[in-house]
DNA sequence: ACCATTTCCGTACGTCGTACGAGAATGATG
DNA sequence: CATCATTCTCGTACGACGTACGGAAATGGT
């Protein structure tokens, strides 16, 4: 218990990593960054799945001993909310709006779905909690300007960058998915399998003929922008 | 290796699971059955989350040896996809299409998000694995028959359901999570006490000014409303 | 009576997050 | 320069996890 002020990352609220200031006057010098943790964890997460991301997989990568961790950050979680916000230094939080508040709604969107595509550990990440960190802050910030035109209550605001980001979160964790079942030919051919086996059962008409109609092949992308305009599109009639 | 038929829970493919048929004629007769365990562990996720979900605390809860647990799932994830499926049988299945389409895949909506509220595990079980056990194939049949007026191809239908049970989990998972953040009121006061801080700083003045706006009270069931509404009204807008 | 088969489950292994506390480094103070 | 409080480093250890292994027990077919 060091009171305010202090380095180390203790405290009962989890808002106050963020408001450490960053130089104890006494004490022995650190031999490592917040920063370069934080990074170390986020390129392991990017290379090899969230999964991987272990105190000893991140204290090794970073040469550290697994404890010495804990000076930067007080548990695993927070050091996946570091990660988050860290990533999210990303986004670009330039870009004022246009006056087209749709339009810079999808732009955002975009944004943001391509920081996860980048990150694919990130919808995961965020279905654990909210991060509020500085980058995180500055691109709300954005996106808060962008509704302004809306002309909506600041919580309706607040509550519309949230489902915003909530279904781009979604839409690419399915997108992902995805993407690694066609990557893996054996799990699609078992699904298809199993289907075919439900569809044939003859309980399930509607599947099997949604399963029979092939439909065009559509990208990722021009799906998720479909979806993306139906919701913005959507959004001031109250 | 049991080959096909086997009641073991073994298999390459995670979807033969649900294609076992039930009773070998030789060996020892089970002592349990993949129902009362997955109807315990889901209990236990009910009342003490999904965390509390252990295969020692099921196992325990069951009355039996943990390794018992093996003859019935073939390891933790699919107990889970269990468990998915399981509470998918609370979903009627019944209530036949009315011919209006919008207003059935709202009331379906509807119907998901109650069911997470009932069991707030939900949303997150989801987001590991799309599971295919037969309630909820059932519920897709069903869903899939309200969308047949709207003439859209088989695949664009099952992304339209993917779609939306995504957009029910993600709104529930953060309707949950401010419920929880309301009940802990030390945690609330933190976060405002934060906010409040960000927002005095002078660089994020649309987040201030969101803070300052009251804005009235919204039930969640109101938000959640309005913004299915949005989506769902949205949907044949190519 | 025998045996193949299936279930039951005690033991054990490797991995995880992290509590503890001894030692090393540092700046302030005399 | 000597002392000392402070801060960081990290080896060790603990409890909990998922689950591999394999022997014991039960069952039905022969």
């Amino acid at each position: 218990m060091t009171g305010d002020g202090g380095s180390d990352a203790s405290g009962v609220d989890p808002q106050e990593l963020w408001l450490t200031s960053d130089r104890p006057r006494r004490g022995r010098k650190p031999a490592f960054s917040r920063e370069s943790i934080t990074a170390a964890a986020v390129a392991l997460a990017d290379a090899e799945g969230l999964d991987a991301v272990t105190m000893r997989r991140v204290a090794s990568e970073v040469g550290a001993g697994v404890m010495s961790l804990y000076s930067y950050a007080p548990d695993k979680a927070t050091l996946i909310e570091l990660m988050v916000d860290h990533v999210s230094g990303e986004l670009p939080v330039s870009g004022a709006p246009t006056g087209d508040w749709r339009a810079d709604l999808k732009a955002i969107a975009h944004l943001q779905r391509a920081l996860m595509l980048r990150h694919p550990w990130l919808p995961a990440a965020l279905s654990t909690r909210r991060s509020l960190g500085p980058h995180t802050l500055a691109f709300l910030e954005r996106a808060l300007a962008a509704l302004r035109p809306t002309g909506l209550d600041g919580a309706a605001k607040l509550e519309v960058f949230a489902q915003l980001t909530g279904f781009v979160a979604g839409h690419v964790a399915h997108e992902i998915a995805q993407a690694a079942a066609a990557r893996s030919p054996e799990r699609a051919a078992a699904e298809a399998r199993y289907l075919a086996v439900v569809a044939a059962d003859g309980h399930h008409p509607e599947l099997a003929e949604a399963l029979a109609a092939p439909g065009r092949a559509l990208t990722p992308e021009a799906t998720f922008t479909r979806f993306l305009n139906r919701l913005v599109d959507g959004l001031d009639s109250d």
